[in-house]
DNA sequence: TGCAACCGAATGAACGTTCAATTGACAGAT
DNA sequence: ATCTGTCAATTGAACGTTCATTCGGTTGCA
């Protein structure tokens, strides 16, 4: 039911979603009350796939550099391996649809949450500089992101080359001197 | 006729389109064949607009790393002081369109061909780091967009100090050391 | 027998687009 | 000055299509 929204969200009728689905119209009625609704549901459950898929394989014994690397290549495994999700993922963030999600959670996108909580440990352990979270999280996903979009448009090869040299970018830019 | 696109392509009719430029219908059509047309047009002009505010100020008389500077303050100047504008190609950036903009013209997004040969700049003078600049751009481009998301959605403050702490991060990852 | 899951044709609203009619500006003729 | 023909600019009601949503009916399991 995931995959044909690549044609956006008002691009993709109810009709399709159904077909694709191999159910029936009224049978999406019986279990969303209205493709607003479905919108949303799907985004909470992309973004606690990408949650999980990112942070259950964190190796806490590594030591924090090592998990900064870590961490950042499943951000950008998991977009190349999920495309159909991170279009979608995208276009609910520019989309007004995602004000509506804000307002009925407290939370960033991106899921940040644990993403924070893991920078924050970084600056902890004094292997981040000391600076707002949120500045941090910027450059971090923004990094992730664009390059997930270069590698989905065909302008830069997901190679283990090019992501260690990003990484390596990224990580003079936070860690500590 | 900018103003409006707040609410989505597709939550945008045309019939409003026409009401808040003080026109009718039918006069739109008279200068543009299709809505499509309209936005892709629509892009090409806030592209342009982005394009000479960001780089029309550049002043070459200072030294590379105050360019660099310079030039990523203009780009969240840019997006803060022109959110519609910001928003609007946010939206088309991960909507179908782009697509479709894309095959037409042989430009990445973000008007990068300026931005590039900037970037290449930096590495010819030796102020940038040797690689490939695609991965440099997506770095730019990508915290760039990030911190001016979060901007725009009041997660943090348009100051100086944060700007600052941002740009610290972006140059410190493609300086050379 | 009851109830939840499922179906899909029917409905009505909303939208992009069309087009016949109107306006207004301008040039040349009178 | 006035008239006249031309043509681009403008108008918005009307059209046909598409879409989200509804609902009366069917299935299959407990």
């Amino acid at each position: 039911m995931l995959l044909i929204q690549e044609h956006g969200f008002h691009g993709t009728p109810m009709s399709q979603i159904a077909k694709s689905s191999d159910v029936a119209i009224g049978t999406i009625y019986h279990y969303f009350p209205s493709k607003e609704v479905l919108i949303l549901q799907l985004y909470d459950y992309c973004k606690q796939q990408m949650h999980s898929y990112i942070f259950d394989e964190m190796d806490k014994s590594l030591d924090y550099k090592e998990q900064f690397f870590l961490v950042f290549k499943c951000f950008c495994s998991f977009y190349r391996d999920h495309t159909d999700k991170f279009s979608f993922m995208e276009q609910f963030y520019s989309s007004p649809f995602f004000e509506i999600a804000q307002s009925k959670t407290s939370d960033g996108p991106y899921e940040e949450n644990k993403l924070i909580d893991f920078l924050l440990r970084g600056i902890e352990v004094n292997a981040l500089k000391k600076r707002d979270v949120c500045i941090l999280s910027s450059a971090f996903i923004g990094v992730a992101v664009s390059f997930s979009k270069s590698v989905l448009y065909g302008k830069i090869k997901f190679e283990e080359k090019q992501l260690d040299d990003l990484i390596d970018i990224i990580w003079n830019g936070v860690k500590t001197t």
